[in-house]
DNA sequence: GAATTCAGTGAACGCTTGTACACTGAACAG
DNA sequence: CTGTTCAGTGTACAAGCGTTCACTGAATTC
């Protein structure tokens, strides 16, 4: 048997906040109470990351990302203490997304030619796939508030000492030293944030955005054979 | 005769508002209206200045700035028909200040060879006078909403495109296609804006950061000479 | 000197906000 | 089967919000 449920799971008439639009098809399996708890934690994460789109996290209120998580307002704090602690699951919950997207860059062999189109092709499927996601980094990481914004800035360093991890096994990169590896890993970081925000600004100028990002990167990279590094 | 004065000019008492912080010393010279009314606003733009720099521009409320002006939240509408109207007027006030910085990087002679040097150093003495007007566009450039983040992303366009301008001065430069030029000021716009937020972040880690930047902006530079233009 | 303009006042409005509190009822442990 | 746990409910409250309106009184105009 299969029915449309709303976030908590149930396909009861909630009311007032009959608005709540998370919603999904499921079979009704024997649901467990934490299983139910996760579910409901999942709709606030969502619900908060649509309305975050429009009005900047800072602006969104407990009461509306309960509304459209589809429970009433005190039942929140089941889940979290505050906003601010809805926040940084968010942003963990982001990052997971942009790991993925780094380890499928990983894995692909990639020659050292076209590693810079592959690495945007890579870059630009997963910001289409996962756009609230990036949204949400991208605005928050200087425009958030306290915790938020230095959640995603904690995380964005460990981001850029991987990168620059995975930079050193190139041959024409062996040799340099770790700092000069940071410095080149946190242009290219830099860089890919710009064209996140470029891609989630325009609606579909995917392929002129792309060959920007392209040609930056090229740019970058045209310098690196001809770097000496200086104490 | 000299005197302590409030933002509007008298040294009455403004009862509950006496929290107003924006005291000057000025000379009782004859004030007229359109002076006085002149002197409130802008006791509101630095007023939002002020409190922008905790809460991010979208997390600020039209009776807190009021309050922090010492005027009455009625009396705001005098000056602005809302909160964004005032952030775009702020946005304006915070691009003076960078073209005053722009203006005066093109005014220093500046050798190849050190401009970059002379430049960093420039932008770290303008954010530092500045701190309040950088730390507000960067901020509210991805953050913000609405009318105040277009405006910002107007202005910077504006301003990438002079810098382009100024580069195809440089001999090395002189055949670069406008595409080109556009790409390498971009480039060095995003690095410069991500500098800005570092020197905005550390307290006093200036000699670190700007280092920090020289190398970025060398590493770019580098590959400036074996730019090819592909069509 | 009288009339007009208008920046700033202060009370009042209808809303939304975060949070406290006592509650319900299904899932769970014994 | 019984008692406990706890996610979600509903009411309530004080505080803050943007905006309205009629007002005051000094600077300006005539």
């Amino acid at each position: 048997m299969v029915v449309l449920v709303n976030a908590r799971g149930c396909g009861c008439d909630v009311g007032d906040t009959a608005e709540a639009i998370t919603l999904s098809v499921v079979t009704t399996e024997p649901v467990s109470r934490q299983e139910r708890k996760q579910r409901t934690r999942q709709a606030l994460l969502d619900a908060a990351l649509d309305l975050v789109a429009e009005r900047g996290f800072s602006g969104l209120s407990l009461r509306e990302v309960a509304k459209q998580a589809g429970i009433v307002p005190t039942a929140f704090y089941r889940h979290f203490a505050s906003m601010d602690e809805l926040g940084v699951a968010l942003v963990e919950e982001a990052m997971r997304t942009l790991r993925t997207m780094i380890r499928s860059a990983r894995t692909k062999p990639a020659a050292y030619n076209d590693m810079i189109k592959t690495s945007v092709r890579i870059l630009r499927e997963h910001v289409r796939a996962h756009e609230d996601h990036f949204h949400f980094l991208t605005r928050e990481r200087y425009g958030g508030t306290g915790p938020v914004r230095q959640a995603i800035g904690f995380e964005l360093k460990l981001f850029v000492s991987e990168l620059a991890v995975d930079l050193a096994r190139f041959d024409n990169l062996r040799e340099w030293a770790t700092e000069d590896l940071h410095l080149l890993a946190d242009l290219i970081v830099t860089t890919m944030l710009t064209t996140v925000l470029e891609l989630l600004e325009a609606p579909s100028r995917d392929a002129e955005i792309v060959r920007t990002a392209e040609r930056r990167l090229r740019l970058i990279f045209l310098g690196v054979p001809n770097w000496r590094s200086v104490p």
